[in-house]
RNA sequence: GGUGAUGUAGCUCAGUCGGUUAGAGCAUCGGAUUCAUAAUCCGGGGGUCGGUGGUUCAAGUCCACCCAUCACCA
């Protein structure tokens, strides 16, 4: 460790230990760890660490429905989550919980510094209360009917239907998703952190002003904030009541028993605290050096624009007025899309980081993947499965891995596996030149964590590697006698290319690096060494090939097996086998159907006499539909992407007459019109049906 | 609805302060090569830079409006 050396603390956020690891997931922690890893590389002393998110309802319930305790719960989560990081080589300092002594112990510390602080403030609040369970419900276990749209079987925060935003004691018949009972609406008393108090205010005014936070999160703050005067912040709810899985807020006198519990967002990044005190106690670090206002440490979240707000304005306004430093900068990345759209259990691209490498994908080829897209920004990235498999065969394979193996073989054959003895001056046409002063370029988009640029810049300098062989002909060279040290030494400056292309690509692959790191026969290589050289006379080991290609097959059978696990979800352990039973016999039922089942649905022919555009639908156009003696039908139906109404008006097609009408944002819809699309997206378009000439309106389809 | 972002070749993406004929990789086509686990090299084709209007000697880049996609709205 030099002098110079930086003194950096990194986080993850924590995932919720209520569910599975995914690919959107590991966006984030493969992000992070390739950062780490570039400044340890570096020689800087950087610290990585994270945990899992223990508390809250979601937890509590949970726990309940399976029979087990919170506590079992999160423990046999936190393996599977340990499972998966470190099946994607995400190398944490320490992977912790908050439902720990050092988390609870600073969970404590924070809210009575902001008390004393007068930044604490009791209120008494109305929420609906379960009567049966004998419980507060929080939004997302209410449901009813959207007081907008009158969709049935909304949550209590938010339609999915139309969209609209409002409290949960805005929902008609509100019910309580946890027991079924009516909800009353009761009153408690919660404490809040003030963050509507003008000291806050002008703290994160300042706090974002002087950061190099990314533009969109400035922006976005911005908004948040809104101008200097204005006072757009609320005060935020840190509590919650009895039962609760977290932490019991201490009483005036540090008393037990207050039946009050910090909301899990509270004690969530204080986790980052807990994490890294239990690293300190292990390790023997000192905790202040890295926690205290005059701190000279660097601290870094990355997080996932989700929850920028929790980390760019609570998270620091509590550190600051808590007499604690507060982050060096907030690095905040978008969400996973895969093949341009949501991740979707349906199409099974929903898919789990254990389910991938249980089907023998390469962890390496997605982390290079990301790596590839990742920019710094906080734009979503598309993992586009075509895109991947040619990609990575491309860049790794084709590229990378093909200098050393077409290398290796003529240093093992013809030169015992021993390199030349000069590898100085200006060696490969100047290209081992070029590429060792790239290390300060590469090193710069690494540090800005725009991934994709230092690979674009490795993948040239691959290409030139490659360029220079195909042009040095080593082959023809090898049939010439007496040329062998000429041979020898395209070759050897070959494996030179190859070693600096290895650095430069360790934080990405560490795994794949070990092992040309052992072929090449040198130790670990650090940034600095891009500018030495292998030493003279140096030996290698023989060859082995040091990635597979994938094959497009396996990634087919990753989705299907994603697109499987829909109905099987997330079983316990402890039920597994009866909950398999059950699936199975449900996958029996949906396969087929009875001859009365089928006959249930009323399809007729109807002739579209009206077809419009719908004032403010993305996709939606109106029908009126002619069913000859039945009448007429409004119908929404959602084609406006593949018709143009004028061309609809005036043909034959099929609906489904029976269909119960639902009442959508823009009048109710009394039927369905069938259409043909294609799931996977792979053909663009939609195509409604048409019978042949002879049907009329209102016929019977069956 | 409000706010913010995104839209560049078939696909995935670069494009700096407004400045030559808009670039790369992959895919495709033609040629070369056979050291390399079909891996490499050279070359060609492929673009209304989402649309319209404006500012400018000059616009992918700046401005306005529109369209599409995404996110956030505690």
């Amino acid at each position: 460790m030099n002098m110079s050396a930086r003194k950096i603390l990194v986080t993850s956020a924590l995932p919720y230990a209520n569910g599975a690891i995914h690919l959107g997931h590991l966006v984030e922690y493969i992000q992070t760890d390739i950062w780490v890893r570039f400044q340890k590389m570096r020689g800087n002393e950087c610290w990585y660490v994270c945990a899992d998110d223990t508390h809250g309802t979601p937890i509590m319930l949970r726990a309940e429905k399976e029979g087990i305790t919170p506590e079992a719960l999160i423990a046999r989560v936190h393996g599977e989550h340990s499972r998966d990081f470190t099946g994607f080589h995400v190398a944490f300092d320490n992977y912790y919980t908050t439902h720990s002594d050092e988390t609870r112990f600073y969970s404590e510390d924070i809210y009575l510094k902001l008390k004393v602080a007068g930044l604490i403030e009791v209120r008494s609040i109305e929420q609906f209360y379960d009567p049966v369970k004998q419980m507060f419900l929080p939004d997302r276990f209410i449901k009813g009917e959207c007081p907008k749209c009158g969709a049935k079987d909304q949550y209590g925060d938010s339609c999915e239907v139309c969209g609209a935003a409002y409290a949960p004691t805005d929902l008609k018949d509100p019910v309580s998703a946890v027991s079924g009972a009516r909800p009353e609406l009761k009153s408690s008393d919660h404490y809040f952190f003030k963050l509507s108090d003008p000291r806050c205010q002008q703290f994160l005014r300042e706090w974002t002003r002087q950061g190099s936070l990314q533009t969109e999160a400035a922006n976005k703050l911005h908004e948040w904030l809104g101008n200097e005067g204005d006072n757009k912040l609320t005060d935020w709810d840190i509590s919650r009541d009895a039962p609760y899985f977290g932490f019991e807020i201490p009483g005036e006198n540090g008393e037990r028993n207050t039946g009050k519990y910090f909301y899990v967002w509270l004690d969530a990044p204080i986790g980052y605290m807990g994490s890294f005190k239990n690293l300190c106690t292990k390790k023997g670090l000192d905790f202040d050096e890295y926690w205290q206002p005059d701190s000279t440490a660097e601290l870094y979240h990355f997080i996932g624009k989700d929850i920028l707000y929790f980390h760019a304005l609570f998270w620091p306004a509590e550190l600051k007025h808590a007499g604690y430093r507060t982050p060096t900068n907030v690095f905040a990345h978008g969400f996973l899309t895969v093949d341009g759209a949501k991740m979707s259990k349906s199409r099974g691209t929903f898919i789990t980081a254990e389910s991938y490498l249980t089907q023998g994908l390469n962890p390496e080829w997605l982390r290079y993947y990301f790596a590839a897209k990742l920019n710094g920004s906080m734009e979503d990235i598309d993992l586009n499965l075509d895109d991947f498999v040619a990609r990575v065969n491309s860049d790794l394979i084709g590229k990378y891995i093909n200098i050393a193996s077409r290398c290796a073989g003529f240093i093992a054959k013809r030169f015992g596996g021993k390199l030349s003895g000069k590898l100085a001056g200006s060696s490969g046409n100047g290209i081992i030149e070029e590429m060792v002063a790239a290390a300060t370029s590469i090193a710069q988009s690494y540090e800005a964590r725009d991934f994709g640029r230092a690979v674009r810049e490795i993948m040239a300098l691959a290409d030139k590697a490659n360029g220079y062989i195909a042009t040095a002909k080593p082959w023809e060279i090898a049939k010439q006698a007496g040329k062998d040290a000429e041979l020898h030494q395209v070759c050897t400056e070959g494996l030179a290319m190859f070693r600096l292309l290895t650095l430069y690509l360790k934080p990405i692959l560490p795994k794949l690096v070990q092992r040309a790191e052992e072929f090449l026969n040198v130790a670990p290589l650090h940034w600095g060494d891009s500018g030495f050289q292998l030493p003279h006379d140096h030996l290698i080991n023989p060859y082995e090939h040091l990635m597979a290609r994938i094959e497009p097959k396996q990634i087919e059978a990753l989705v299907a097996a994603n697109r499987e696990s829909l109905v099987a979800v997330e079983p316990s352990p402890q039920r597994h086998a009866e909950h398999q039973q059950n699936t199975e016999d449900k996958m029996q039922e949906t396969t087929h159907i009875s001859i009365d089942d089928f006959m249930k649905v009323d399809l007729r022919i109807a002739r579209i006499a009206n077809a419009e555009h719908v004032e403010g639908a993305e996709k939606l156009l109106k029908l009126t539909l002619d069913l000859g003696p039945l009448g007429t039908r409004q119908v929404f139906a959602g084609i406006k992407s593949a018709y143009d109404p004028a061309t609809l008006v005036g043909r034959m097609t099929v609906m489904v007459a029976n269909l119960a009408p639902r009442k959508m944002r823009f009048g109710m819809s009394e039927g369905m019109v069938l259409a043909a699309s294609d799931p996977d997206n792979k053909t663009a378009g939609l195509f409604i049906l048409s019978p042949d000439a002879g049907a009329t309106p209102g016929m019977q389809v069956k």
